[in-house]
DNA sequence: AATGAATGAGGTTTCATTCAT
DNA sequence: GATGAATGAAACCTCATTCAT
């Protein structure tokens, strides 16, 4: 089908573009070398998206509902918060290694700094399910977990773990020696702040 | 003096230019607009930094000088490892009224979304000092406080305050309702994460 | 071919900013004009030269080259050295038509009043062939012409016949009222300073 | 006098604008440079000239009227056509050591190659007298001199001389090894000129 | 009279976007 | 459908010139 065909070609210019717009930002991201890392014609380009804007969006928008259906399948799942809140967490530390352009579009985002279309990027974002603030509000709810304002826990776990991220290379941190240590130094947090 | 309205006139600009990078980053940031909100023409930014990417070194730089005079205020006061941590964590977020932009810059960078000059940004933020890292770490070797890896946890606290200000408007997150609960609830984290 | 109409497009700007650059030197001639004169758009001038320097060298590497291919048909004919000496200063003369912008170039370099970038051309010029020294030199030797240090002496021929060049519209100097005496006077000059 | 002073103020800077122009052309001289070499500000120069163009002009013209003073001496002397040449042409070399920016800013436009304000300028350099012109058509009357077209021969000694004056350091010509050799070597070559 | 801080026109260069092939 | 040569708006930066002191 043409139709396939095309969604496929999007759906392979917008995995590239992710890469560019993750590393450099909206600016200085290059129409020009998206095409060429996408083995593709600079016009081609503009077959698919009107404007760089356009495909800024469309890569956004195609990371949240990546997202989302991740988050939907581990949502649903039938075990218990604190199982489902383990892995959640692993789950997002496994994103790095498949998913890392994404993971910083998002941070980026999230951290408020390439603020470019600040109303559309943001429309996109807030389709974004939170499946750790709502495993948390779910916690809370049954009694399992302990804090205050569960929602905003939630996106404070989300932080650390965005922090603790190590292929985000946050600069000018030093982070553990050895890469084991990582998931149990999570863990004892994040159950610090959920117990009492 | 001349130095002294040399020095006066170039912190004035760099004043703005820490709202405007802050606000756009460093490549759609602006030197026109950075002139016309300074009150002075074009050129005369050229007499006080010789290129944009001085500027923005030189605002960064007035950053890290900044906060690391507050962080030695700070640090040397004798007073418990606890009352200093309580001490930190409210001087922080009376930055926001004052150094929003330069709290931004330095969000900026720290959650590495602005990769110009990597090697010379890192090289002035590596400058700036980690009052929430030496405290705990401090409070650690005392036994007053309890983690594991004590610096790192003191990046994770100063996530939560970042992710915390209003102020930066970290998009798609719902905050208090009341400004009040923030501190108190601030303060409940940071006691979870460093007791046990 | 694609590379053809390159290689024509880079030839054709080249024309036409040999024009520029030889009318108004380096610093004065402007890239907008040559691209309008080029009937072309600013932009595309870089498609083909990265740098105005770029365009100025590659100018000058163009002159040189066909000068040289023009100086290598001249030296390699068998004739005798007094029909070649004539051949050649004809010949050069005759450049005035088509190669006037190049010789203009050549001439403000040799005149040495356009320091720009000095080791750059001064590389490009050390690659032009000096048929009137060699020439010179060569009668020298076979003992048909007769002057001390011949090297010189070819370059003080060269500078004559670029002073009555009316092309070259040397300024406050009084040519000759007929075009035709030119020659004769030019080979009674040169006859006169290659015998006794 | 304030008078004198103003004219001695004015001269110096013309010294120093002569050395500026001459090194750099018109358009790559700077103001700034020629009032810093003077020892005065910037805004100082434009007391005593309108606009950069009229400090060139004015340059331009102080050169011309110290040639013509020159040449004045030397043309009215009593002495033979051939000594007063000799004379001339030893009276240029020794120009060399005391007026090179002179004599470079007047090559460069004798060769036509910084044609900016080619009217003004032209119009200035039309006062220059030309002693080696006058000296010859005055030798070609009383039949001391043999050449036709002496003014034109004038000039192309003129030329001559430039193209052997070391310190011109005109770009890819080998010259003498030793100075020594520069002035018999001349001497040879102009008396085969305007002789038979 | 002398200054130099301030200015902004003008020049080079980049790059998203168009469109003829 | 796909391309990439061509475009020109927009950004950085320079420097002759002005003018308040």
């Amino acid at each position: 089908m043409i139709t396939t065909n095309q969604s496929q070609k999007r759906l392979e210019i917008i995995e590239v573009a992710a890469q560019e717009f993750a590393e450099k930002g909206f600016q200085t991201a290059n129409i020009n070398e998206i095409a060429t890392k996408s083995g593709i014609g600079k016009g081609t380009i503009y077959l698919y998206f009107n404007t760089k804007k356009e495909l800024y969006l469309a890569t956004i928008q195609a990371l949240v509902d990546q997202f989302n259906e991740l988050s939907e399948r581990l949502i649903s799942m039938e075990i218990s918060s604190s199982e489902k809140l383990a892995l959640i967490i692993e789950s997002f530390f496994e994103l790095e290694r498949e998913r890392l352009p994404f993971l910083k579009l998002w941070a980026r985002h999230q951290f408020h700094h390439d603020p470019v279309f600040p109303e559309e990027v943001s429309e996109i974002f807030n389709g974004l399910r939170q499946p750790l603030c709502e495993i948390i509000e779910q916690g809370v709810e049954k009694g399992v977990f302990f804090t205050s304002h569960p929602h905003v826990t939630g996106y404070i776990v989300l932080s650390m773990l965005v922090m603790l991220m190590p292929s985000l290379q946050l600069p000018n941190m030093v982070l553990f020696e050895r890469e084991e240590e990582r998931i149990p130094y999570v863990m004892e947090l994040v159950n610090k702040v959920l117990h009492s």
